[in-house]
RNA sequence: GCCUCGGUAGCUCAGUCGGUAGAGCAGAGGACUGAAAAUCCUCGUGUCGGUGGUUCGAUUCCGCCCCGAGGCA
Protein backbone atom coordinates (compact mmCIF):
# COMPACT_ATOMS: atom_id res chain seq x y z
CA UNK A 1 0.00 0.00 0.00
CA UNK A 2 1.26 3.52 -0.95
CA UNK A 3 2.20 5.52 1.91
CA UNK A 4 3.94 8.41 0.20
CA UNK A 5 3.22 12.14 1.17
CA UNK A 6 4.01 15.61 -0.21
CA UNK A 7 4.00 18.36 1.98
CA UNK A 8 4.49 22.18 1.03
CA UNK A 9 3.91 24.45 3.81
CA UNK A 10 4.95 28.51 4.11
CA UNK A 11 2.91 31.77 5.25
CA UNK A 12 0.45 33.29 4.21
CA UNK A 13 0.92 35.52 1.42
CA UNK A 14 3.80 33.28 -0.03
CA UNK A 15 1.91 32.25 -3.26
CA UNK A 16 1.47 28.21 -1.51
CA UNK A 17 -2.22 27.83 -3.68
CA UNK A 18 -0.85 28.99 -7.26
CA UNK A 19 1.90 26.76 -6.88
CA UNK A 20 0.09 24.07 -5.76
CA UNK A 21 -2.17 23.93 -8.48
CA UNK A 22 0.60 24.32 -11.33
CA UNK A 23 2.60 21.57 -9.67
CA UNK A 24 0.25 19.21 -8.42
CA UNK A 25 -1.34 19.38 -12.41
CA UNK A 26 2.55 18.50 -13.48
CA UNK A 27 2.42 15.41 -11.79
CA UNK A 28 -1.00 13.81 -11.22
CA UNK A 29 -1.20 15.12 -7.64
CA UNK A 30 -4.46 16.26 -6.07
CA UNK A 31 -4.14 18.72 -3.03
CA UNK A 32 -5.09 18.09 0.48
CA UNK A 33 -5.33 21.35 2.29
CA UNK A 34 -3.59 22.00 5.56
CA UNK A 35 -5.94 25.04 6.59
CA UNK A 36 -7.76 25.75 9.66
CA UNK A 37 -9.91 27.88 8.15
CA UNK A 38 -10.79 26.74 4.70
CA UNK A 39 -12.52 24.15 5.98
CA UNK A 40 -15.55 26.36 6.43
CA UNK A 41 -18.10 26.91 3.92
CA UNK A 42 -19.12 30.56 2.41
CA UNK A 43 -15.79 32.02 3.96
CA UNK A 44 -14.09 32.17 0.80
CA UNK A 45 -12.64 36.05 0.40
CA UNK A 46 -10.99 36.10 3.58
CA UNK A 47 -9.40 32.76 3.66
CA UNK A 48 -8.09 33.71 0.23
CA UNK A 49 -9.61 30.37 -0.64
CA UNK A 50 -9.12 29.24 -3.82
CA UNK A 51 -11.90 29.15 -6.36
CA UNK A 52 -12.93 26.71 -9.48
CA UNK A 53 -11.57 28.63 -12.30
CA UNK A 54 -8.20 28.76 -10.42
CA UNK A 55 -8.20 25.12 -10.01
CA UNK A 56 -6.52 24.46 -13.66
CA UNK A 57 -2.93 23.97 -14.65
CA UNK A 58 -0.88 26.31 -17.34
CA UNK A 59 -1.54 22.95 -19.17
CA UNK A 60 -5.59 23.10 -18.64
CA UNK A 61 -5.51 20.22 -16.18
CA UNK A 62 -7.81 20.16 -13.40
CA UNK A 63 -6.70 19.45 -9.66
CA UNK A 64 -8.62 17.98 -7.45
CA UNK A 65 -8.96 19.85 -4.46
CA UNK A 66 -9.97 18.39 -0.48
CA UNK A 67 -10.80 19.26 2.71
CA UNK A 68 -12.24 22.99 1.51
CA UNK A 69 -15.34 23.77 2.37
CA UNK A 70 -16.70 20.45 4.08
CA UNK A 71 -17.89 22.08 7.06
CA UNK A 72 -20.74 24.45 7.85
CA UNK A 73 -19.01 27.79 9.69
CA UNK A 74 -21.82 27.45 12.75
CA UNK A 75 -20.37 24.69 13.55
CA UNK A 76 -16.98 24.45 15.63
CA UNK A 77 -14.09 22.16 13.93
CA UNK A 78 -11.05 21.18 15.28
CA UNK A 79 -7.61 19.40 14.59
CA UNK A 80 -8.58 16.09 16.06
CA UNK A 81 -11.75 16.00 13.51
CA UNK A 82 -9.18 17.63 10.63
CA UNK A 83 -6.50 15.00 11.23
CA UNK A 84 -8.68 12.08 10.57
CA UNK A 85 -10.65 13.22 7.82
CA UNK A 86 -7.25 14.65 6.51
CA UNK A 87 -5.86 10.99 6.64
CA UNK A 88 -8.58 9.28 5.14
CA UNK A 89 -8.40 12.21 1.97
CA UNK A 90 -4.70 11.22 1.42
CA UNK A 91 -5.15 7.35 1.88
CA UNK A 92 -8.29 7.57 -0.45
CA UNK A 93 -5.19 9.50 -3.09
CA UNK A 94 -2.61 7.19 -2.83
CA UNK A 95 -5.01 4.47 -2.76
CA UNK A 96 -6.25 5.76 -6.49
CA UNK A 97 -2.32 5.40 -7.51
CA UNK A 98 -2.08 9.54 -7.22
CA UNK A 99 0.27 11.87 -5.45
CA UNK A 100 -1.09 13.91 -2.06
CA UNK A 101 -0.10 17.21 -1.86
CA UNK A 102 -1.00 18.28 1.39
CA UNK A 103 -0.79 22.17 1.10
CA UNK A 104 -1.47 24.66 4.33
CA UNK A 105 -0.33 26.62 6.97
CA UNK A 106 -1.78 25.94 9.81
CA UNK A 107 1.13 24.46 12.06
CA UNK A 108 -0.36 22.39 14.39
CA UNK A 109 -3.03 20.84 11.83
CA UNK A 110 -0.74 19.67 9.75
CA UNK A 111 1.89 18.10 11.85
CA UNK A 112 -0.99 16.23 13.53
CA UNK A 113 -1.33 14.91 10.30
CA UNK A 114 1.54 13.94 9.21
CA UNK A 115 3.46 13.10 12.65
CA UNK A 116 2.40 10.54 15.52
CA UNK A 117 -0.04 12.68 17.18
CA UNK A 118 -2.38 11.27 19.13
CA UNK A 119 -5.84 12.86 19.93
CA UNK A 120 -8.34 9.83 21.01
CA UNK A 121 -11.37 10.71 23.30
CA UNK A 122 -9.83 12.89 25.69
CA UNK A 123 -12.05 15.65 25.57
CA UNK A 124 -15.56 17.00 27.25
CA UNK A 125 -16.48 20.54 26.70
CA UNK A 126 -18.35 20.90 29.89
CA UNK A 127 -15.70 19.80 31.37
CA UNK A 128 -13.26 22.08 29.71
CA UNK A 129 -16.10 25.01 30.28
CA UNK A 130 -16.01 24.34 33.88
CA UNK A 131 -12.62 24.83 34.52
CA UNK A 132 -12.36 27.94 32.83
CA UNK A 133 -14.91 29.29 34.88
CA UNK A 134 -12.84 28.48 37.78
CA UNK A 135 -10.24 30.45 36.44
CA UNK A 136 -12.38 33.18 35.67
CA UNK A 137 -13.34 33.49 39.48
CA UNK A 138 -10.19 31.97 41.40
CA UNK A 139 -7.57 33.68 38.76
CA UNK A 140 -5.35 32.17 36.57
CA UNK A 141 -2.29 31.14 39.53
CA UNK A 142 -5.06 28.67 41.04
CA UNK A 143 -5.28 27.14 37.64
CA UNK A 144 -1.69 26.93 37.30
CA UNK A 145 -1.55 26.00 40.70
CA UNK A 146 -3.20 23.06 40.05
CA UNK A 147 -1.56 22.29 37.32
CA UNK A 148 1.71 21.87 38.60
CA UNK A 149 0.24 19.35 41.65
CA UNK A 150 -1.04 17.22 38.29
CA UNK A 151 1.37 17.90 35.53
CA UNK A 152 4.32 19.19 36.95
CA UNK A 153 5.93 18.51 33.29
CA UNK A 154 3.30 20.84 31.24
CA UNK A 155 3.39 23.13 34.36
CA UNK A 156 7.54 23.96 33.35
CA UNK A 157 6.13 24.13 29.66
CA UNK A 158 3.17 26.85 30.18
CA UNK A 159 3.14 29.84 31.40
CA UNK A 160 1.16 30.67 33.91
CA UNK A 161 -1.43 33.50 31.92
CA UNK A 162 -1.83 30.65 28.88
CA UNK A 163 -5.08 29.80 30.28
CA UNK A 164 -6.25 28.43 27.66
CA UNK A 165 -3.27 25.50 27.70
CA UNK A 166 -3.62 25.27 31.39
CA UNK A 167 -7.62 24.55 31.19
CA UNK A 168 -7.15 22.21 28.48
CA UNK A 169 -4.16 20.27 30.39
CA UNK A 170 -6.45 20.32 33.63
CA UNK A 171 -9.57 18.62 31.72
CA UNK A 172 -7.15 15.96 29.67
CA UNK A 173 -5.89 15.14 33.63
CA UNK A 174 -9.63 14.99 34.45
CA UNK A 175 -11.20 12.43 31.91
CA UNK A 176 -8.13 10.59 31.48
CA UNK A 177 -6.68 10.72 34.87
CA UNK A 178 -2.97 11.09 33.63
CA UNK A 179 -1.01 14.06 32.79
CA UNK A 180 -1.43 15.65 29.55
CA UNK A 181 2.44 15.87 28.98
CA UNK A 182 2.56 11.78 29.20
CA UNK A 183 0.78 12.19 25.45
CA UNK A 184 2.12 15.32 23.93
CA UNK A 185 6.01 14.45 25.29
CA UNK A 186 5.61 10.86 23.92
CA UNK A 187 6.08 11.39 20.20
CA UNK A 188 8.26 14.21 19.03
CA UNK A 189 9.02 14.33 14.53
CA UNK A 190 7.75 10.48 14.00
CA UNK A 191 5.57 10.75 10.48
CA UNK A 192 3.20 8.21 10.02
CA UNK A 193 3.86 8.60 6.34
CA UNK A 194 7.33 7.36 4.35
CA UNK A 195 8.45 8.69 1.28
CA UNK A 196 7.44 11.80 3.07
CA UNK A 197 8.84 14.81 1.62
CA UNK A 198 8.41 18.43 3.38
CA UNK A 199 8.58 21.70 0.70
CA UNK A 200 8.94 25.28 2.70
CA UNK A 201 8.52 28.20 0.71
CA UNK A 202 10.08 31.67 1.58
CA UNK A 203 9.97 34.97 0.89
CA UNK A 204 12.23 37.97 2.48
CA UNK A 205 9.93 39.36 4.92
CA UNK A 206 9.27 42.94 3.57
CA UNK A 207 8.30 41.38 0.27
CA UNK A 208 6.05 39.12 2.37
CA UNK A 209 4.72 42.18 4.17
CA UNK A 210 3.81 43.79 1.05
CA UNK A 211 2.14 40.87 -0.35
CA UNK A 212 -0.08 40.68 2.75
CA UNK A 213 -1.10 44.45 2.57
CA UNK A 214 -1.75 43.87 -1.29
CA UNK A 215 -3.62 41.22 -0.93
CA UNK A 216 -5.77 42.37 2.37
CA UNK A 217 -6.90 45.77 -0.13
CA UNK A 218 -7.83 43.24 -2.33
CA UNK A 219 -10.41 41.24 -0.10
CA UNK A 220 -11.87 44.62 0.93
CA UNK A 221 -12.80 45.15 -2.91
CA UNK A 222 -13.46 41.62 -3.34
CA UNK A 223 -16.60 42.42 -0.77
CA UNK A 224 -15.37 41.36 2.50
CA UNK A 225 -17.63 42.89 4.18
CA UNK A 226 -20.58 41.24 2.47
CA UNK A 227 -19.20 38.30 2.66
CA UNK A 228 -19.04 38.60 6.72
CA UNK A 229 -22.17 40.10 6.72
CA UNK A 230 -24.08 36.98 4.68
CA UNK A 231 -22.87 34.68 7.35
CA UNK A 232 -24.01 36.80 10.09
CA UNK A 233 -27.36 36.34 8.38
CA UNK A 234 -27.13 33.20 8.32
CA UNK A 235 -26.64 32.65 11.95
CA UNK A 236 -23.08 32.22 12.33
CA UNK A 237 -22.19 33.10 16.09
CA UNK A 238 -19.74 36.01 16.62
CA UNK A 239 -17.72 33.86 18.99
CA UNK A 240 -17.97 30.74 16.81
CA UNK A 241 -13.90 28.97 16.01
CA UNK A 242 -15.09 30.74 12.39
CA UNK A 243 -15.91 34.23 13.30
CA UNK A 244 -12.41 34.18 14.89
CA UNK A 245 -10.37 34.11 11.50
CA UNK A 246 -8.43 37.30 10.81
CA UNK A 247 -10.43 39.33 7.96
CA UNK A 248 -13.52 38.35 9.81
CA UNK A 249 -13.41 39.68 13.22
CA UNK A 250 -12.07 42.93 12.55
CA UNK A 251 -15.16 43.41 10.06
CA UNK A 252 -17.61 42.14 12.71
CA UNK A 253 -16.20 45.25 14.86
CA UNK A 254 -16.58 47.54 12.06
CA UNK A 255 -20.20 46.06 11.81
CA UNK A 256 -20.79 46.55 15.01
CA UNK A 257 -19.68 50.33 14.60
CA UNK A 258 -16.57 49.46 17.06
CA UNK A 259 -14.16 51.19 14.70
CA UNK A 260 -13.90 52.39 11.16
CA UNK A 261 -13.65 50.68 7.90
CA UNK A 262 -10.09 51.49 7.50
CA UNK A 263 -9.03 50.69 10.97
CA UNK A 264 -10.13 47.41 10.52
CA UNK A 265 -8.00 47.09 7.24
CA UNK A 266 -5.27 48.46 9.19
CA UNK A 267 -5.77 45.98 11.90
CA UNK A 268 -6.49 42.83 9.16
CA UNK A 269 -3.00 43.73 7.39
CA UNK A 270 -1.51 43.99 11.06
CA UNK A 271 -2.68 40.79 12.55
CA UNK A 272 -2.08 38.60 9.29
CA UNK A 273 1.52 39.75 9.16
CA UNK A 274 1.96 38.80 13.36
CA UNK A 275 0.21 35.59 11.94
CA UNK A 276 2.77 34.91 8.95
CA UNK A 277 5.44 35.58 11.43
CA UNK A 278 3.87 32.93 13.96
CA UNK A 279 3.49 30.66 10.67
CA UNK A 280 7.25 31.28 10.07
CA UNK A 281 8.17 30.34 13.87
CA UNK A 282 5.92 27.30 13.41
CA UNK A 283 7.54 25.55 10.26
CA UNK A 284 11.46 26.94 11.00
CA UNK A 285 12.21 24.73 13.91
CA UNK A 286 11.49 21.60 11.70
CA UNK A 287 14.56 19.93 10.20
CA UNK A 288 12.77 18.01 8.11
CA UNK A 289 11.58 21.28 5.35
CA UNK A 290 13.28 21.53 2.25
CA UNK A 291 13.39 25.62 1.89
CA UNK A 292 12.83 27.49 -1.18
CA UNK A 293 13.61 31.40 -1.14
CA UNK A 294 10.81 32.36 -3.79
CA UNK A 295 11.84 35.46 -4.91
CA UNK A 296 15.03 33.77 -5.81
CA UNK A 297 13.51 32.06 -8.61
CA UNK A 298 12.05 32.90 -12.17
CA UNK A 299 8.22 31.19 -11.54
CA UNK A 300 8.75 28.16 -14.06
CA UNK A 301 12.10 27.35 -12.79
CA UNK A 302 10.44 27.09 -9.72
CA UNK A 303 8.24 24.95 -10.15
CA UNK A 304 10.65 22.49 -11.67
CA UNK A 305 12.91 22.72 -8.85
CA UNK A 306 10.09 21.60 -6.56
CA UNK A 307 9.10 18.94 -9.13
CA UNK A 308 12.81 17.46 -9.08
CA UNK A 309 12.85 17.55 -5.55
CA UNK A 310 9.59 15.76 -5.07
CA UNK A 311 10.56 13.07 -8.07
CA UNK A 312 13.95 12.60 -6.51
CA UNK A 313 12.09 11.93 -3.05
CA UNK A 314 8.65 10.23 -3.98
CA UNK A 315 8.08 7.12 -6.28
CA UNK A 316 6.28 9.21 -9.00
C1' G B 1 8.41 90.75 8.86
C1' C B 2 6.85 90.13 14.12
C1' C B 3 4.73 86.90 18.09
C1' U B 4 3.50 81.99 20.13
C1' C B 5 4.02 76.73 20.30
C1' G B 6 6.58 72.53 18.53
C1' G B 7 11.19 69.69 16.36
C1' U B 8 13.47 63.33 21.38
C1' A B 9 13.36 55.40 18.89
C1' G B 10 10.27 53.68 12.15
C1' C B 11 5.32 56.56 14.06
C1' U B 12 2.64 59.34 18.24
C1' C B 13 4.50 61.53 22.32
C1' A B 14 6.51 61.72 27.75
C1' G B 15 10.81 63.30 30.40
C1' U B 16 15.52 65.05 32.35
C1' C B 17 14.53 71.39 38.85
C1' G B 18 21.84 70.55 33.95
C1' G B 19 25.00 64.30 35.28
C1' U B 20 23.84 61.59 27.44
C1' A B 21 16.51 59.25 28.17
C1' G B 22 11.26 56.07 28.36
C1' A B 23 5.91 54.65 27.24
C1' G B 24 2.21 53.20 23.56
C1' C B 25 1.96 51.60 18.59
C1' A B 26 4.84 49.50 14.54
C1' G B 27 8.62 45.80 14.50
C1' A B 28 11.78 41.42 16.13
C1' G B 29 12.49 36.59 18.67
C1' G B 30 10.16 32.39 21.00
C1' A B 31 6.45 28.66 22.97
C1' C B 32 2.68 25.45 21.03
C1' U B 33 -1.33 18.02 21.00
C1' G B 34 -9.14 18.82 20.70
C1' A B 35 -10.72 27.35 19.69
C1' A B 36 -4.23 27.06 16.48
C1' A B 37 -5.99 32.70 11.37
C1' A B 38 -6.55 30.84 18.48
C1' U B 39 -3.68 31.44 23.05
C1' C B 40 0.72 32.89 25.62
C1' C B 41 5.95 34.75 26.80
C1' U B 42 10.41 37.92 25.95
C1' C B 43 12.85 42.23 23.59
C1' G B 44 13.56 49.75 23.66
C1' U B 45 21.07 53.50 22.07
C1' G B 46 18.37 57.16 19.71
C1' U B 47 24.16 62.71 16.16
C1' C B 48 17.25 64.19 22.22
C1' G B 49 16.78 69.68 14.57
C1' G B 50 21.80 72.42 13.54
C1' U B 51 25.50 75.55 15.43
C1' G B 52 27.97 78.79 18.92
C1' G B 53 28.04 80.18 24.26
C1' U B 54 27.64 79.54 29.82
C1' U B 55 29.32 75.20 32.76
C1' C B 56 33.75 70.35 35.39
C1' G B 57 29.57 68.60 32.38
C1' A B 58 24.07 70.66 27.90
C1' U B 59 19.25 66.84 24.98
C1' U B 60 17.93 70.10 29.32
C1' C B 61 19.84 77.15 30.36
C1' C B 62 21.10 81.41 26.74
C1' G B 63 22.09 83.41 21.44
C1' C B 64 21.70 82.64 16.30
C1' C B 65 20.15 79.54 12.18
C1' C B 66 17.00 75.70 9.72
C1' C B 67 12.15 73.07 9.45
C1' G B 68 6.74 72.59 10.80
C1' A B 69 1.88 74.45 12.90
C1' G B 70 -0.99 78.59 14.51
C1' G B 71 -1.73 83.96 15.34
C1' C B 72 -0.81 89.31 14.07
C1' A B 73 0.33 92.49 10.07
Amino acid sequence: MNNRLVVIVGATGVGKTKLGVEIASQINAEIVSGDSMQVYKGMDIGTAKISADEMFGANGVKVLHHMIDIVSPLENYSVAEFQEDARRCIQDINSREKIPILLGGTGLYVRAVIDKYSFEKNTNLNVRRRIREIGETLGNEYLYNRLKEVDPLSAVKYHYNDVRRIARALEFYEITGRPISSQTDAYTRESIYCPLLIIGLWLPRNVLYQQINQRVDNMIKKGLVDEVKLLIEQGVKLDSTSMQAIGYRQIVQYLQNKCSLERAVELIKRDTRRFAKRQITWFKIDPRIKWFDVSQYEYFKLIDEIKGEISRNINI
